[in-house]
RNA sequence: GGGCCCGUAGCUCAGCCUGGUGGAGCGCCCGGCUGAUAACCGGGAGGUCGGGGGUUCAAAUCCCCCCGGGCCCA
């Protein structure tokens, strides 16, 4: 690798170069082993990106945190477990395999063939992984990769079916009726965390609608709904038994509603004139008839009709808060109405298929699309005379998290596994957990408290198939644990080739019981039980299980933090369950990355920004620098490109500052060689930035350990920008352009070699790229023994003889005052270039370190002479308060101070002009030349020739009576001045 | 309806835990500097610290209520 430090920091050259470094040497593969050697190991368990889509800066940002702790640990000297991990199957691959291929429902695949259904899903994946893992090495992530778990292998498929088969002896997995949420596109059950992930605001009919009791002439209830589709498998209306219900006369009719709703709801429907003619308890409302609204549009109703099959019912759970206090009731519709159907023995009418459309039992609303049906069921209302009013009602309402369809409540027939048996011990074990940031382990608990038990059965194609099989005769059931298993088990082992669908739904099996024939339940699983197996089976894949007792419980997680409700829980759930352990000691949840105005990045918005091409754009490491610094790692954070290049400015520093030290350490031929002897000759600013560095290497390691990544990068940003760049490169300047060898200048290399070397380290974890191109071209230059690369290095520390904590605090104060000396110069006018006079130092007691603190104060602010005292000074002083001490600084301009001043702006022109001509930085000068007409600046050159000529390395200057030819032309203090150089 | 997070300069954020006359960076205006630095330095304009109430000698900070934004649950 040619690691050349000069010019401007090119973020794409050096991240091209390291690359390429990386690859030929086999830097990772090395690093890793290195790492493997350690005796602490520090567990991490991958959660595995789906592979479908491509990588967005939001990824991107989750993946520089786990790469930055996972650096950052392997420095602190542990062997570090990184294997990587892909999650493969479930409904995306499927749903962009259907878009690919121009489907529009389930049949589509059926007719399509799902062995080819499937190969494509296979062929997709592979596409994506690739992908993903090409952008992943893009951004500098180290993960195991050659080893990378994947949850479409048969290894890791046997451990979700040998999960499966342990819930289903224990009991915990069982079959039941449900009201589940239904995808009608993707025709299949969803579970709660996937229902949590895609709620969405829209707007729905508000119906409020009319049901004439029977026996009472006139008389109605009135309920609400914003699904109005459902009316068609109405059965029931429930009202709150202990609330009371209004007989309101509003012309000629009765309406019932809730005495609490009434106000509302008059306003609503804009019903002005009513009565209330009478009062009664709900419960008193229990038990009367009424006329199914649509009876005629739908027969079946006419074929139902038991006691309490439209009939008024109670429960607790109707709402004062919205509607009219009379919910109306669709048990295959509503968890809450299934459960009261239940309760009254209602039956279960359920006209609706499960893709979303009305069969004939539906009447004339068979073939209709459920969302359909709303406008057609108003209609017919209205046309009835039983509409009140219909409006429109805005609210989150749950949608498919992949293909964004608002799903339907459905009863239907599914597979859960039970949570109430493990609950209290996953609230146990969570509170072991360490979150961060604290609350998110609340949240956590809160959901783990709601939760309901866990639907896993999805009615798809590419997933992990359930391991149930059934007797077609006698209705046995028996759970697979494994492939292998399958084998000796099936009647036609022959056919046992792979877990998936459709070779695995060819496998049957001899009933145990009866002899007949087993076939497998057509359902796979839900994809969140793929990855919430990886503490299990990314081991097992590998046939590395006998590493679980050393990994497990993983030391740390992270993800973003809508995967409280997925992965976090599906882990901790099939841990609890296995091992009554959580798997994790950790988490980390990352916020989400929107675009620069706070928006979600979305594909349909077009406002997303692709990993690969930020990378591209701005390079690796700045966008990792940009994602880290700019907020908490759990902070939802704006991406704004045009904030990248102000953070991009600390990297460049950097980069400068390196460039500064090689520059002259190479024009002095120095090395670390004799490091020791050189750190014999410390000054007070020296000892300051070692121990300012020494504070900062603790300062970062600290927060780093606590996931403060932002305040670790801040910390690193302020010692290079401020400590390094600014003071203590601006302090030795005078001491590196010394021309001899010089224990002063030597000194100042070893410790600018210390700082450098460590600053190095310390972000190698942030910005890999950079870190180890300056390793090569600075550190690895000077002292090639060290290892191959920085990422083989522990963690900087600065040994305790090297910190100086009053020299420190000595040199703050000063420094202090001379950055008030530094703004006194502007508000009166003088350059920084300009030498002031004389300052007086003042404090009750002047110390060894105030000796020497005098030297930085002089250099740094420019002063000629400084002297110190311990009695307050009278005279025409400007007077500076730094705490205990007082600066008396005389800013009076005599001829002394006008000449040196002159001298200096001559010596900077030249210099001006060596840099035009890009001369090296060594070359001497044979003869300069000036022509002025102004006396003092003929004056300055002749009196402070020998250190003109010493600070623009030439032989001679010469003031020149007549105007050089091709001299270039200056303005120094409002003269004209010409110069001319030879070289 | 409930829980949690957030609201500080035009923008991005620090300060809040452990009260004591409001900070940084960017942007803007003015001036300066530049022998590693498309770097930097100095000055300026710009804030009812979301609103209200309370505790206190003193509140951005502690307590209560409200408003607005976000996430989650029902």
């Amino acid at each position: 690798m040619k690691a050349v430090v000069k010019g401007s920091y090119d973020p794409l050259i050096v991240e091209r170069e390291v690359m390429e470094f990386w690859k030929k040497h086999n830097i990772p593969g090395m690093v890793r082993e290195w790492s493997r050697r350690q005796q602490r190991i520090f567990a991490f368990l991958e959660g595995p990106p789906t592979t479908n889509g491509f990588m967005h800066v939001g990824h991107a940002r989750g993946r520089t945190m786990k790469d930055i702790v996972l650096r950052f640990m392997r420095m602190k000297g542990y062997n570090v477990w990184d294997q990587a991990g892909w999650d493969t199957q479930g409904l995306p691959v499927e749903l962009e395999v259907e878009k690919k291929l121009g489907f529009k429902s389930k049949k589509d695949i059926e007719v399509y063939g799902i062995e080819a259904f499937v190969r494509e899903c296979q062929k997709l994946v592979d596409y994506y992984l690739s992908q993903w893992r090409r952008d992943s090495e893009r951004l500098g992530l180290w993960l195991d990769y050659d080893q990378a778990y994947e949850t479409r292998t048969p290894k890791y498929l046997d451990t979700l079916w040998s999960f499966l088969k342990e819930m289903w002896n224990k009991g915990l997995l069982y079959e039941d009726l449900r009201v589940i949420p239904v995808c009608p596109r993707c025709e299949t059950a969803l579970s709660s965390h996937e229902v949590a992930l895609g709620s969405k605001e829209v707007e729905d009919p508000s119906l409020y609608f009319k049901l004439p009791l029977l026996n009472q002439d006139k008389t109605y209830m009135v309920a609400w709904t914003t699904t109005p589709w459902t009316i068609i498998s109405n059965e029931a209306l429930a009202v709150h038994p202990n609330e009371y219900y209004v007989k309101i006369d509003v012309g000629g009719e009765y309406w019932i509603v809730a005495e609490k709703r009434l106000k509302d709801f008059a306003k609503e429907v804009k019903l002005e004139n009513y009565r209330i003619i009478e009062k009664v308890l709900g419960r008193d409302l229990k038990g009367l008839k009424y006329r199914h609204p649509l009876l005629e549009e739908v027969p079946k109703h006419r074929e139902h009709n038991n006691r309490w099959e439209h009939a008024i019912v109670t429960a607790s759970w109707v709402s004062m808060d919205e509607g009219t206090g009379v919910v109306h009731v669709a048990p295959a519709h509503g968890p809450e109405d299934f459960e009261v159907a239940k309760e009254y023995n209602i039956r279960v009418f359920k006209p609706l298929m499960k893709n979303g459309f009305f069969n004939e039992d539906a009447g004339k609303y068979a073939g209709l699309w459920f969302k359909e049906a709303d406008k057609h069921v108003i209609e017919d209302l209205k046309r009835k005379g039983l509409l009140v009013y219909c409006g429109t009602y805005k609210h989150e309402y749950p949608h498919c998290w992949r293909c964004e369809t608002p799903l339907i409540y459905y009863a239907d027939t599914q597979w859960f596994i039970k949570i109430e048996p493990i609950k209290e011990l996953m609230l146990k074990e969570n509170s072991k957990v360490e979150w961060y940031p604290p609350w998110a382990g609340k949240r956590f608990s809160d959901w783990i408290e709601n939760a309901r038990d866990w639907c896993i059965s999805r009615e798809r194609y590419w997933g992990t198939p359930l391991p149930i099989w059934t007797c077609r005769n006698c209705k046995h059931r028996i759970a697979v644990g494994s492939l292998e298993e399958l084998k000796r088990l099936a009647i036609n082992p022959e056919k046992v080739v792979d877990h998936h669908r459709p070779w695995v739904d060819q496998v049957k099996i001899k009933c145990p019981k009866c002899g007949g024939v087993m076939e497998r339940e057509k359902f796979v699983v839900d994809v969140w039980m793929d990855s919430g197996l990886a503490h299990t089976a990314a081991l097992h894949q590998y046939g590395l299980d006998r590493l679980f007792d050393k990994l497990f419980p993983y030391d740390f997680i992270t993800e973003a933090v809508d995967q409280t409700r997925g992965w976090f829980y599906t882990l901790m759930f099939t841990s609890v369950a296995l091992y009554g352990k959580s798997p994790y000691k950790r988490v980390l949840n990352q916020g989400h990355v929107l675009d620069k105005y706070g928006k979600k990045m979305s594909k349909s918005r077009g406002n997303v920004i692709w990993a690969h091409e930020a990378m591209e754009k701005w390079g690796a490491d700045v966008v990792r620098f940009y994602l880290m610094a700019k907020a908490s790692p759990w902070d939802n954070i704006n991406f704004d490109p045009a904030e990248i290049r102000v953070y991009k400015r600390v990297l460049d520093i950097l980069w400068s500052s390196v460039n500064f030290a090689l520059t002259y350490m190479e024009l002095d031929k120095w090395t670390p060689e004799k490091l020791e002897d050189d750190l014999k000759n410390l000054r007070i600013e020296d000892k300051w930035i070692l121990t300012e560095l020494y504070m900062t290497l603790l300062e970062v390691e600290k927060y780093l350990e606590k996931f403060d990544i932002h305040k670790a990068v801040r910390a690193i940003s302020d010692f290079i920008v401020e400590k390094l760049s600014h003071k203590y490169i601006t302090l030795i300047r005078p001491r590196v352009w010394i021309e001899r060898d010089d224990p002063v200048k030597r000194s100042a290399y070893a410790v600018l070699y210390i700082i450098l070397d460590s600053i190095i380290k310390a972000i190698a974890p942030i910005t890999p790229f950079l870190a180890e191109y300056l390793y090569q071209a600075f550190t690895r230059k000077l002292n090639p023994k060290t290892p191959i690369s920085v990422h083989m290095n522990s963690w900087p520390r600065i040994p305790e003889e090297l910190v100086f904590k009053g020299s420190w605090e000595e040199v703050e104060k000063v420094l202090k005052a001379a950055e008030e000396v530094l703004s006194l110069r502007m508000k009166i006018g003088i350059k920084r270039r300009w030498p002031l006079k004389r300052s007086i130092i003042v404090r009750k007691h002047i110390g060894k370190e105030l000796r020497e603190a005098v030297e930085v104060f002089k250099t740094y602010a420019n002063i000629k002479t400084v002297e110190l005292s311990t009695e307050p000074v009278k005279g025409a002083y400007e007077v500076i308060k730094v705490n205990d001490t007082t600066f008396y600084v005389d800013t009076s301009i005599d001829e002394e101070v006008l000449l040196e001043g002159l001298a200096r702006e001559i010596v900077r022109r030249i210099q001006v002009m060596r840099r035009e001509l890009d001369l090296p930085l060594d070359a001497v000068l044979k003869e300069v030349l000036v022509y002025t007409e102004n006396e003092n600046i003929k004056k300055a050159i002749k009196k402070h020739e020998k250190y003109i000529l010493g600070e623009v390395r030439a032989k001679s200057i010469k003031i020149v009576e007549t105007e050089p030819k091709e001299a270039k032309t200056w303005t120094i203090e409002g003269v004209k001045v010409k110069i001319k150089i030879k070289v």
